[in-house]
DNA sequence: GAGTGGTCTAGACCACCCG
DNA sequence: GGGTGGTCTAGACCACTCG
């Protein structure tokens, strides 16, 4: 998280505002200092600590209070997992060991819930990359992916190896492309098990499936990536934070 | 979605240039005018637009591109069922009919996990609100939700015909009491129903469930309900969308 | 009244992208 | 070079909260 001397002061004030926070300097509920002292304290006129605020603010770290000043939140939201992370880093965090096998890397023509997804016409070339996620040893996920051919014309080429094996290494491919990763919406349905997914996952037919339909977008909103995801129900929970 | 003639100039600003994207006077990919034009077209200066602009970008409906330009999102990603919106209007806009019925409303002591979701020492007394939700006269959810009893001294003499039937209505007795609703934490796991459940939602046991920790918060952190939610799996789906 | 955040100005210079 | 957004200034006045 260090930032070369020239990062704009609003990064730098922000930056410093939160190490102050985590290390424990301003405890939760604590009032910061005003918006004056700030600026006063960095040399910066008000707009630019406002700037900083709002980005602390936005990430759910302090909040505002007309007329009162400026607070610690409460609670520290874990909204690590409410973020688009990486499932191989979330793992090692926790302390667990991840696993990831490449089950395909294909070339196929898009069916039409993909295709609509993807915003290609039905039957236009994909690029599929399956893989089974375990953690610990034990298969979690299976995560059946596809990413329009035409965008990513050297994937199928792409090292086998660790392709498709960390999701930072898929998402440098795309970002080598000239996109920017922005989102994720997942459309999550419970489901019971079928002959197949079971097998992979090492669940019987019928057993909880937290099942997702995966839509990775660029920030101006074009479909990078579908995914089917079939996570066991047993092992497997996500944590969402919806915003008013 | 109308304001009063004070209303400060950015949110005027907001408020026009997004009456221009959802009547199509601006269309996905389309440049928006520059920040200058702006700035002249509707009086004020460049910082003024630019908060105007934040608003949008954060909404997910325009992004910028340095030296580019601002333009139109090209998906509109339906945001409505990532953000906190209230169950029954949802349904009323997709066409469909809500209902909700009141299972209990009573004071009970709290339960472990309970309280400690909501920052209370176990056995500390809480309000619970269980109710049944319903689509098209289909009974979809099971809501078992608990509040903090001595934030909420006058929940149990408030209405019983429409407690906890319309989340908004809950929402205001909440914020009657000083609280602003700021966001929930969800975790989310698929399950089979067990017997009561099934009973509840009327379907078999061991039909799948998305089942759902439910924690709401105001905007300085403090937990102020939590619920357990049995969403029918055949009937339920739930879209969130990850920010990076 | 004093202190706080909320809004707004009228500029400035810089970095990025295009032709 | 010309147009764009990115950052930043040094003020101003207003609205809210508290004592």
């Amino acid at each position: 998280m260090l930032h070369a001397p020239s990062a704009p002061r609003y990064i730098q004030i922000r930056e410093a505002l939160l190490r102050r926070i985590q290390d424990g300097d301003l405890k939760p509920g604590e009032k910061l200092p005003s918006e004056d002292q700030l600026a006063a304290e960095f040399g910066v006129s008000r707009m630019t600590v406002r700037r900083s605020l709002d980005d602390l603010i936005n990430a759910g770290l302090i909040y505002r209070r007309h007329g009162l000043g400026t607070f610690v939140s409460k609670t520290t939201i874990e909204r690590d997992h409410s973020r688009l992370t990486d499932f191989f880093e979330n793992c090692r965090l926790s302390g667990h060991v991840p696993g990831a096998r490449l089950l395909h890397k294909e070339q196929k023509d898009a069916l039409p819930h993909i295709a609509r997804a993807l915003g290609l016409q039905p039957g236009e070339p994909v690029i599929r990359l399956a893989t089974l996620r375990s953690v610990d040893g034990a298969p979690i996920t299976y995560h059946d992916a596809y990413l329009p051919a035409y965008r990513f014309p050297d994937l199928l080429e792409a090292e086998p190896a660790t392709l498709g094996l960390d999701r930072q290494h898929v998402w440098q491919l795309i970002e080598a492309q000239g996109y920017t990763v922005a989102n994720v919406v997942e459309k999550l349905e419970a489901q019971l098990a079928g002959k197949d997914v079971a097998r992979l996952l090492k669940i019987k037919p019928g057993d909880p499936i937290l099942y997702g339909q995966r839509v990775l977008y660029s920030d101006d909103g074009t479909p990078l990536k579908y995914a089917d995801c079939y996570n066991r129900g047993d092992r497997f929970s996500l944590t969402v934070v919806l915003a008013r």
